[in-house]
DNA sequence: AATATAAGCGAATAAATATTCACTTAAAAA
DNA sequence: TTTTTAAGTGAATATTTATTCGCTTATATT
């Protein structure tokens, strides 16, 4: 098995998530995936020891680079509220344009696909999220509920959008975005 | 093929619902489906005609059912907000106590199992939320915000809140309940 | 250039899964 | 009770899909 920063697995992922978000994961074959790919399903097999290893490697990318690109500009030291409006809209702008991982992510929730391993790996990533919130609430700036609470509520509020947003129940511009974002800060500020 | 409303059917949907819950729309097979509801497996074809059919019989149902249980209570002509917390109320609990239906209907969401016809016409049964909505808006005690932007709003947060509190890194509780309602209303009203 | 090693191929095989069907059992009609 | 019709069965079949493997082509090493 070859290295995973290999040009030719991000053409795999490329591949892979565009069908997941076509067809969902219960669609996708290893004959898909390779076709969408232009590459052998054989060849498939030269990167990833079996379909479950190359789904689990592909939620661990996924979700490395989402916080990642989150929290691109972040100044903890920078004034609480724009900063937070920063990464807000670095989420949103992420999970609209990679519209395929957000789906991808979603399906991978219940699936069987995810091992316990690779969950507790992703879920260990939040943690920058949570000292976001906590920083919000120790200005006083954010309600003094439940962390989790909170996150979940700005969370699930993103994917519900972009899943509207692409399914063309809405159609976002620069203003809605900004109506939405007030939505949310109007929900958890104190 | 038998009538819908028949026990054993609501016994296959139930199996399908539990199998999907726990490994996902991608890993459940009719082998699985006709064992947990205690059948045989050709037994199953005698309710649909193919796998395809069960799932957006069963998607049908559970958009239907959710609807209809969302508004039990419901009075146009008495005061919004308390109607509204209500129905809000009315989601909640449904999505919590109807766990693998939550779970089922998010993953239908990008699956090729369910048909254009079913999706238009499980679109169409949200049209009581539209209106809900709109009457906020008429009292101007919700934000004049576009309406599919404020209902995506209120689902989205209900949908991660169920799911993170199924994977147990939220326990909820009535205080909780009570504080998500006022991040929710505080977040639409006016 | 000659040799060795790795990458890539895709038809062939193996495994999993949906679907059928000849048959049995139960229920309804005569 | 006898006959007819429907429901239910699960092993057998068909289909789909993951995975392997002998082979070819490219890349690196000597």
């Amino acid at each position: 098995m070859k290295l995973k920063d290999d040009k030719k697995v991000i053409q795999i992922f490329q591949s892979a998530l565009k069908l997941v978000a076509k067809k969902g994961l219960s669609g996708v074959t290893m004959g898909d995936i390779s076709r969408e790919a232009g590459i052998a399903t054989g060849t498939l097999y030269v990167y990833f020891k079996s379909k479950d290893e190359l789904i689990n490697a592909l939620f661990a990318a996924c979700r490395e680079n989402s916080v990642k690109v989150s929290f691109k500009g972040y100044n903890p030291q920078a004034p609480f509220k724009p900063g937070f409006r920063n990464i807000w809209l670095n989420i949103l702008r992420y999970k609209l344009q990679n519209f395929e991982e957000t789906v991808f992510l979603e399906q991978c929730y219940h699936s069987p696909f995810i091992t316990v391993d690779t969950r507790e790996k992703a879920q260990q990533l939040s943690a920058p999220f949570y000292e976001l919130m906590e920083r919000g609430k120790k200005e006083q700036l954010i309600k003094n509920a439940d962390t989790g609470l909170l996150l979940t509520f700005m969370i699930g509020t993103m994917n519900e959008l972009v899943k509207q947003t692409h399914y063309g129940s809405i159609t976002l511009n620069r203003t809605k975005i900004n109506v939405t974002f007030d939505l949310c800060w109007d929900a958890l500020k104190s």
